[in-house]
DNA sequence: ACAAATAGCTATAGATCATAACAAAATGAA
DNA sequence: TTCATTTTGTTATGATCTATAGCTATTTGT
């Protein structure tokens, strides 16, 4: 299964992989995350829920109410995106869809008892899933971790950032 | 400008956002993951190359005659991907296939100087985002969550299978 | 009243990755 | 040698996640 070495004469090829590319954080975050994705999407497949569903029903719950467009938020993702999502939800019945009483154009989203209970679960596996997959880090290391990233993507805006990019950069927000 | 309040009356909905998502590694890990892919994208366009096309260059300048296989087992990715991807860097004439005198099956991949060319440029174009990107992290905390992303997918073979590298790399082979 | 903003929605495309199946070539064993 | 197996590159296809543009209905603000 690794690679096989040339038996013959043939170049023999010094391999010196992707050291290089290893000096670049987004380059070990990519395959980190592959690695996670993968294992995490696999876990969640028998329980009917994609990473971005589960994602979308844990906050959901979290926060009764919700709006579509406050979802997309928290979760940084367009409002187009969401609605399939909600969709992929609701027609199950782990959430469901309630009409605002002052506004017409938005719905409160709220989960279901099922919604709830297989979110627990869900919980439960993608835990085991975690411990499953980070043994090589400690508890202190895992957080320090989620620190460390959570920096990263908390300074795309603190950092000046939304205010001057006039075009191309992070979009999250709709200046115009 | 996290949140938009409801300005009316409404039901003022008590937002806790993605609170508890952020107990998973892999939540950060993605959004993080996804900031950076988003900005590497954009500053890579201009060059003609994507984030799989720049790697595949990155690996294949590292390790002249690399064949297509080995290639596919640096980068983690399925043989099959790697054929669109090849033939996207030798199309404009960034690296090309050279035939292997003993194997009639398998192509030898060098980089032309126009490659190696492109291939400093991206690198140094790439250096320069991950400076804007990780403004929020100093140089050795860049390094420590290098290790750590390193240790989740050294981790990942370790656990069961391949009994072979314990020096941190990935899988290769052995030179000997 | 009416322009502008907001909420949800549809359609579509790009990027990455996985799987299955295939032909040509190399390998290994009988 | 013959012949089954493995390896290499390849094609085709689908899944997931994301972004963009444009649309309708509703609400807001002047």
């Amino acid at each position: 299964m690794a690679l096989r070495v040339v038996k013959e004469a043939e170049q023999e090829v010094p391999v010196i992989g992707d050291r290089n590319l290893r000096g670049f954080v987004g380059y070990s975050l990519k395959r980190a995350y592959h690695l996670i994705q993968a294992d995490a999407m696999r876990v969640l497949d028998p329980l009917g829920l994609r990473i971005s569903t589960y994602s979308a029903l844990a906050v959901i719950c979290d926060n009764p109410d919700l709006r579509q467009s406050q979802l997309a938020e928290i979760l940084s993702i367009e409002r187009s995106n969401t609605v399939v999502i909600i969709d992929a939800l609701e027609q199950p019945g782990l959430i469901a869809r309630h009409r605002v009483p002052n506004d017409r154009r938005s719905y409160a989203l709220r989960a279901t008892p099922q919604g709830r209970r297989l979110h627990k679960e869900a919980t439960r596996v993608l835990e085991a899933h975690e411990n499953r997959l980070l043994t090589a880090l400690s508890a202190e290391e895992r957080q320090l971790m989620i620190d460390l990233l959570r920096r990263i993507d908390g300074s795309a805006f603190s950092e000046q950032g939304a205010a001057d990019h006039p075009e191309g950069g992070h979009r999250h927000e709709r200046p115009d």
